[in-house]
DNA sequence: CTTGACATAGAACAAATTTTCCTGTAATAT
DNA sequence: ATATTACAGGAAAATTTGTTCTATGTCAAG
């Protein structure tokens, strides 16, 4: 017994939900006999059972006795979002990016060939960066955020690396070579070359072998008895091309 | 006469202020009595009486005769917004910083050598999208945000574009071959030749040169002849390298 | 010292709003 | 057929909330 019949939301349930969005920037919600009004529903007590549903199926919370006392959940409305009417939708995507966690990752400084490759502090303020770039946390791969900074490409010398001129690379700090595992790309500093290159890291029995990110390129083997300074694990890269417009 | 002395905010407006703030993720603002409660006044109709010179001010709005019905002045909040305590301040930054930076592109697709180009319908429905990936606003070139949309990158076709396997694309539609300037981005549908590339866009005297982003790399010439399909204008392309942790 | 604008209370009152209770219909399962 | 459930409508009762009016204290200007 007790099956239900209807699990999903109805017509009624969809214009609610919908109204309460619209609600979103009047800076406060509706009250019941408002939503009543709204959707054509000329009872206050069926407006009531609704809203109750949508509190027991997670869509809305309410705080009982205070009036206009209800908001709704926004990461439970996403699932249903599809169901609204454009306009509502359009409004929504503005509304959602609000709720999206995002971080600001210092750029520190440049990388080139022949540039020192330079270290954030250990104790390195975000907020001391002249520059940061604003990314999303869903793009990130982990969601560990210290230790991440960004350096701007600068040059074509990482072009084996997909990585073109102008190019941001987001990194997070290595602080021993130990640290990094293999077939990770790595920003690596050769100081008896003078040089940094990214490359993805592969440990071998004799030496380290560095591959390039274009598979039409061959890897480097560096001998164990070189200098090697890895310094940071690439975790992103983002290339503006349209620097129009 | 009628010399107003104390022109600024006393410590009571900028109490009643802050806690509009603290109300703003409850979803509801307070009543007037709650204001009362929380801010140690102990009469309904003094904070009637601050919140009319609130009103008047232009710090906050009322819709009068409905319950609750206040709502802040986001811009001229931020003129005072020095005055409040920092946790206040703190929350507000980040609300700003939220809705102000931040868009979703909707990922709509693949894009693959041999894969057709697909095409945003125009009344596309972001919702509709599979997945997105989110984008401050602060790293496109431009401010617009219409007909953006992104592609997932198949296969290690686009390598010439120093576009990888697994890339994210972000493009501008183009609804016509004119829209595209030399020297922009784009994708390109090659219909007799099956085949979609991210080249640099060149139209010469003879025909369409299409450059590759990696400087070593030869242009292709397509004849005028041959029927050229540019479908998007690339902005940005975002490569997740680290795929684990 | 008086006056008046300003700030503060308190309380009664009016309006808005939610709750609760009741009645009724249609569909479905038992 | 009967019980149950989803759904619908109405309206009184209970609460919450906003408005208004009166009273009091402060302080600077006259």
């Amino acid at each position: 017994m007790m099956v239900r019949k209807s699990k999903g939301l109805s017509e009624r349930h969809i214009k609610i939900l919908e109204l309460l969005q619209e609600y979103a920037d009047k800076g406060y919600p509706p009250s019941i006999r408002e939503i009543g009004e709204k959707t054509n529903i000329t009872s206050t007590s069926v407006v009531n059972y609704y809203l109750e549903q949508l509190q027991n199926w997670g869509y809305i919370e309410r705080d009982r006795r205070i009036s206009r006392g209800l908001r709704v959940v926004p990461e439970k409305l996403a699932e249903v979002a599809t169901r609204f009417s454009a306009p509502i939708q359009a409004a929504m995507q503005s509304a959602s990016a609000a709720i999206t966690d995002f971080m600001r990752v210092p750029v520190i400084g440049r990388i080139g060939a022949s540039l020192p490759m330079p270290i954030p502090a250990s104790d390195f303020n975000y907020y001391d960066a002249e520059a940061g770039v604003e990314i999303a946390r869903s793009l990130l791969p982990s969601k560990k955020v210290e230790g991440l900074f960004a350096l701007e490409v600068q040059g074509d010398s990482m072009i084996d690396a997909m990585v073109n001129d102008g190019d941001i690379v987001i990194m997070r700090k290595v602080d021993s070579n130990a640290e990094a595992k293999n077939g990770d790309m790595v920003a690596v500093w050769l100081p008896e070359r003078d040089e940094t290159t990214l490359k993805y890291f592969y440990k071998e029995k004799e030496n380290y072998r560095l591959q390039p990110a274009n598979p039409t390129m061959q890897p480097i083997y560096i001998p164990k008895s070189e200098k090697l300074d890895i310094r940071g694990k690439v975790v992103m890269v983002i290339r503006k091309v349209d620097k129009s417009m």
